[in-house]
DNA sequence: TGTATCCGATACAGTCCTGTATCGATCGGA
DNA sequence: TCCGATCGATACAGGACTGTATCGGATACA
């Protein structure tokens, strides 16, 4: 058996099945009701009692609210970058001619979901309190841009078209996806706000990248 | 003296300068509490502690935080823009000759502050979460956008472009600028980033404008 | 199947906050 | 200068949430 330093015997944690059940229900619920009441106005009852659980449940999985809010935003995150990754990987397999088709699959792989957009701008302002929580925002937005870029650029090369300089434009695009995302959201029923949405996108790309010497 | 319609004396609520100055204080405490804290983790009592009252001069003056939060949001967003409009008007008197100068007026009429960021940021959360105060974020952008579109169209005919879509243009520059600015925060030591966003808005100008027939 | 361990429910004490009601101080107008 | 209205401080009762300590049932493993 491992010890640490103090000779302690280190006991395998043994993550039981129940236990990763649990801890999974709790994060479940903490994004609906973080994205219901908001992360400051939330209280570890109601997360649990959303969860069905008492608050036993919750001091036994996390020592803060903070820590949950964390955790669930990691998670999130993450899942969404994994499932981006997937929706761009079709785009491979799938025919574009312009850069309106390549904007159209990119757009297609980054839906805007209100509930999970409430909760990033919380965590965000959240995160700006603290330098640690800083840099996972940060290194969210890299993991963002080293997934998208390479199909990106696959898909503009089989238009004929490459970019000069591709962590610009990573870094552009996912600009204008979070600033029009609040504007689609503040008026979900503006059409020409959406349209503008995509416009703008397309812009960026062409602006971003040049036709090719060689096309393919 | 007026009276409503049940006959009721509709008192004049002779707004005393002692009023005036209270909830002004409240307002102001408002954003640094609400900066340092989040909203939803502050209390009436940290808000008036921080104005130097107690919680009577409060319920005085508002009836819930939320009142206050978007009192003190409708206070220092129409101050903004009324100061990016002053910014602005300053250019017209300026030499720029080229797109470049144009943004770097631009973005000096908008800094970036950090704290307003994060208030902001929590403001729009909750307010998606209002049907009311949705449109109060919608509305607040068109102010924006018609305060600071006159100024840029004449900086940029001055320079020899024309825009076909201003509307199109002012909603893809607050687009941008929203989400350039957190990039800047997350990393506030980065300066790569700092001269993309610079980059981003020329090019958008660029892309949204044309040269003119007629240089004037 | 037995048993040691783990997990989550429950009980409890303590803290903080809210909203109202009341009162003295302050202010504005004549 | 005086009076009436207003403002904000204070006191108070009620409620909600926190974090800990304890306990019984569930679970993994032999």
């Amino acid at each position: 058996m491992e010890t640490i330093a103090d000779g302690t015997p280190k006991r395998a944690p043994r993550v039981t099945k129940r236990r990763v059940e649990t801890r999974q229900r709790l994060l479940e619920a903490a994004l609906a009701v973080f994205a219901e009441q908001g992360f400051g106005r939330s209280t570890v009852e109601q997360v649990c009692s959303h969860a069905g659980y008492t608050r036993g449940a919750f001091y036994s999985n996390f020592s803060t609210l903070d820590e949950l809010f964390l955790a669930m935003w990691e998670q999130r995150s993450a899942e969404l970058v994994a499932r981006m990754r997937t929706a761009l990987q079709a785009v491979e397999r799938a025919a574009v001619h312009d850069v309106d088709g390549v904007v159209a699959h990119l757009l297609e792989a980054v839906p805007l979901d209100e509930e999970w957009y409430r909760v990033s701008a919380e965590f965000t302002a959240h995160a700006l309190r603290n330098p640690d929580l800083r840099r996972v925002i940060a290194d969210r937005e890299k993991a963002i841009a080293a997934s998208s870029t390479p199909f990106l650029l696959a898909a503009l090369a089989r238009i004929g078209r490459e970019v000069p300089a591709p962590d610009a434009l990573a870094q552009a695009l996912i600009a204008v996806h979070d600033g029009t995302a609040l504007q689609c959201l503040s008026e979900p029923d503006n059409a020409v706000v959406r349209q503008r949405r995509i416009d703008l996108f397309t812009r960026v790309v062409t602006a971003y990248s040049n036709e090719s010497r060689k096309q393919s």
